[in-house]
DNA sequence: GCGACTGGATGAAACGTTTTAGGCGCTATA
DNA sequence: TATAGCGCCTAAAACGTTTCATCCAGTCGC
């Protein structure tokens, strides 16, 4: 069966093309009694608008894309769900992709979604440099929001949480605990939420961290298998380097590095503390509750659909915004537990 | 900056406009001399393709959806990321869409990919009833592939998990290990999932499980919430009533179950054991690590993309497929103490 | 009874592709 | 020298909408 076209319609309910078009999306300009002829042929054929049609007579679409750097990391998903909250009382469409800290699937998928003249992106970007493909974008005058990222830039909205802030907080309350060798796990440092996290955390220390020492165990992505091969190079260091506290850039990392502790029968936090970012909802059950620094997650991906959708309403006078979220350190037990220095 | 079209390319290329268009689908039916002042020309203007104009042509997209019933769940999305490996392979885009549970939200997306003439749909559908927007999309010719649900339907293919079979490993490791009051937590019964996890562990029971009894908690969805509220309920019940083991459709509630019951100082699984079902990453890393049904998530998905594409490509001399996995029974801490039976 | 409106419908143009039938200038064949 | 064949290109049609200018038949005011 040929999906019926609206040309179809029109002739089976005996009125114009036009018509039909009208009723479809200016009912009230059109006499009752047409229009429900023209209801009944639509249903009669079960006629489906067209919707590539329709776009290409508007030259835009009615969908907004949002680019994450991992859809299996329940920080990024939490994004989505406030983002589509709000995006879907607009009766638009919100599509997902997944560029996987992949700086080539990032760029292919913004190709389609250029092709598709998407309304808008939302996007967590996987690198922290120039952005070339984004400024394509941005040039053909697809509004783009930075999501979780890069306040600051003039030509385009941002929503972000201080990472600065948070690194800081994470590492004061490491240093209040007693802990003066501390370890960072995290990376690629190419993303910018791992550096400034980093950079939190060094200033805190930099600032009253006397004698104590940060160092860092880089890894490859932000996932659980990260954070255990990471874990493994910290056991792998003599007894008395070894770090007493670890912050991790993500609780995932956090969660591997808690795993691969656990296992080789280090306690957590009596022998080693471990502090996560994000609070994603699985850190509280972790194995040992987990310490984590908290980012309004739903109201991320809200506050970027919106900004969004008013810079693509309101075209040419829109004025960029930055928000700046703060973030809260949640302490539990994987950190909660006060050592007396003895070096 | 007005997006160039292939018309204005072929005018500073110097060719007709079908010229352009052939040196971006089949270069080499065009001069080499030509194809490069037309890729300049390209290039020069910034043109990108116009998906709505292409697909307008071409009656049909390139782009193939996934309907899911919660993308926080990390069950779905792992199984999100193994079709995405699929579909993007052949050049095509995946769309992810979130039913959340609400069938009039799966209908509404189904209607939006209906418009938009997608290629194929993977969906695991809200309900278990009768699904008049998929027989429709179905009728329009859309391929609908059935994912982690409903073997056996005529008119589509699918791809799922034996879960009456998973219910019973789990009730059968559950009587193996001595119990004899067990709760089943789980919810809503109109999904398919629910309802068959819990007809395998009730067939285990009535079949070997003498004088033990299953008591059923209903949630109203998959969560770790719901699971927090069923245990509280349980809580509430008298202590020589209470389960001394748990059953939990997905891992979520599993987990739910474990924060409560922990919470209100209950020994995991010394007065309650719990197995889960997913086997999610998080499920090894919990509290008490989680025993688990596990299934092939990322291979249901790949498999289901595979299906959907092979049947976008046979077109009607398709012959529908109904591909079953053995899910397969993980034992973690969260059951393994054996418990002497003392009623 | 006449012009000016008005509500309701029509027809055609336009959006940007892809595709198909054909045209043009060559070279190879007879 | 005519003819067929070939390589490369062009022109035009078609996809299904939306919109805009127009038209028509009543109705109202005078």
């Amino acid at each position: 069966m040929a999906a019926a076209s609206i040309k179809e319609v029109a002739r089976r309910a005996g009125v114009s093309l036009g018509t039909v078009s009208n009723v479809l999306n200016r009912p009230d300009m059109v006499a009752p009694a047409t229009r429900q002829r023209v209801l009944d042929a639509i249903a009669e054929l079960g006629y489906v608008r067209n919707d590539s049609a329709r776009q290409l007579r508007a030259g835009q679409s009615r969908t907004i894309a949002i680019v994450v750097l991992d859809v299996a990391n329940p920080f990024f998903t939490d994004m989505v769900r406030g983002a589509e909250q709000v995006v879907e009382e607009t009766g638009a469409m919100l599509i997902v992709c997944n560029s996987g800290e992949d700086s080539a699937r990032e760029r292919r998928h913004l190709e389609l979604l250029e092709e598709q003249r998407v309304r808008g992106v939302l996007i967590t970007p996987v690198g922290d440099g120039p952005q070339p493909h984004l400024e394509k974008l941005i040039d053909r005058g697809i509004p783009v929001v930075l999501v979780d990222r890069g306040a600051g830039r003039a030509s385009r909205c941002s929503v972000a949480v201080d990472d600065v802030l948070g690194g800081r907080l994470a590492m004061d309350h490491l240093l209040d605990q007693g802990h003066r060798r501390i370890a960072y796990v995290g990376g690629p440092f190419s993303l910018a939420q791992v550096a400034e996290r980093h950079a939190g955390a060094a200033a805190a220390l930099e600032e009253r961290g006397a004698g104590a020492e940060l160092r860092v165990a880089a890894t490859t992505s932000l996932t659980v298998a990260s954070g255990r091969r990471a874990a493994e190079d910290l056991l792998a260091l003599p007894a008395r380097q070894r770090p007493t506290a670890v912050f991790c850039a993500n609780d995932l990392i956090a969660l591997g590095v808690l795993q691969e502790l656990t296992v080789r029968g280090l306690r957590v936090p009596a022998d080693v503390a471990i502090v996560g970012y994000d609070d994603i909802e699985f850190a509280a059950a972790a194995a040992v509750p987990l310490s984590s620094v908290r980012q309004p997650r739903e109201q991320l991906g809200r506050t970027a659909a919106q900004l969004l959708l008013e810079e693509a309403e309101a075209g040419a006078t829109h004025q960029h915004r930055h928000v700046v979220f703060q973030p809260e350190l949640v302490v539990r037990r994987s950190s909660d537990q006060p050592r007396r220095p003895r070096r």
